[in-house]
DNA sequence: TTATTTGTTGATTGACGAGTCAATTAGTCA
DNA sequence: TGACTAATTGACTCGTCAATCAACAAATAA
């Protein structure tokens, strides 16, 4: 069989670890390439150009996310267990990788200029939505549901941020811990709404 | 009396510009004092290096937030006119302009590798962080403030984030409506517990 | 006036990096 | 074996850009 997926792969990973290690973009493909050990000319011959190397390696990211997501649904018995399960998936240590959080940023910033990072970023956040929706619907019903929804994704997305830039003040527990307070906060305010 | 100060602040903006134009740090020196309608050197002369600038630039940003923040906390009658200002001032205009978002996430992304960008964030993170704790005191007790303070600042930059990146399905409002939403869910919940 | 400080720039450099391409090697199969 | 395809690379191009510096202009002081 052909070492072509093998290859897309180690690049990819050597992306994900060069941004890690600088903190930003500013990354030569060479240094990508040579730490996958081929020739910068491979990296572009099967990925094209830099930008869509790195979007590759973001769909990766995303793609282990949203396998540990879908895990956690899975296994989920409980309306209250799917939500729990996303907000915990969303800050698992694969997250918290010093090389996961620094390609998130960098993604971040891309998203600005480039339409296809933008695209792929709002796949991910409608996917985060409509899952937290659909787990809301029986613990806070069907009419507040995409508002806590909202919430709860801000949230998770805000602290993450906070974690990421500063972890000394928080670590990834505490993080998930305050949503998790959160959500028996909104859950609380549906209760005594009726 | 000396052209110094204008200069500096000539070059601060149009840095703010330049980076909002091209989302991305990678706007060269030359640019941004053409903008400005100086040479390059100048820039150089004035700030050092392009971090230098940049940084300069970014405390600027802070400093305007930081007077909206300053201005709405000396109009509050109540301890929540103190609370909903600040989540008032983070959401203001001034901070959606596109050069401004632009401006923070690449300050996020450099504050993952320059010790001073990452100072001047805890800095602005810590002062956020206090300003809420004091007025939350006397709306959810000393106990919980702190936890409902740190709720508060992850909502807000999330929800910050969140419509920065995908302005089109919420604007500044509806995330700052967001904010004061769970703000009341906290209030009741505190008023619950007694 | 001359001397001195302040403001300013054009020209230059040195280093770097994305992307290309012609050429080589390894693998396959008839 | 030889012919063909896939995988891979070294060497090169072309452009870019941060940073420097020597020199010039303008204002200020003596």
């Amino acid at each position: 069989m052909s070492v072509e997926p093998i290859r897309r792969a180690q690049l990819v990973e050597a992306t994900i670890h060069e941004i890690g290690e600088t903190g930003s973009l500013n990354v030569t493909v060479s240094k990508i390439a040579k730490r996958a050990g081929v020739s910068s000319a491979l990296a572009f011959h099967y990925f094209g150009d830099k930008e869509q190397l790195f979007l590759a390696s973001m769909r990766y990211i995303l793609a282990v996310y949203g396998a540990e997501v879908r895990g956690a649904l899975r296994a989920a018995q409980t309306p209250k267990d799917r939500v729990t399960g996303i907000i915990r998936s969303s800050f698992s240590p694969a997250n918290f990788r010093q090389d996961v959080i620094a390609a998130w940023l960098n993604f971040y910033v891309l998203a600005l200029t480039s339409p296809e990072a933008g695209r792929l970023l709002r796949v991910y956040h409608r996917r985060l939505h409509s899952n937290l929706v659909y787990a809301l619907r029986q613990l806070v019903g069907d009419d507040a549901a995409p508002d806590v929804a909202k919430r709860i994704s801000g949230l998770i997305d805000g602290l993450y941020l906070h974690y990421a830039l500063n972890p000394s003040d928080s670590d990834g527990e505490h993080a998930e811990a305050r949503v998790l307070t959160s959500l028996e906060n909104e859950i609380a305010a549906y209760a005594d709404a009726h």
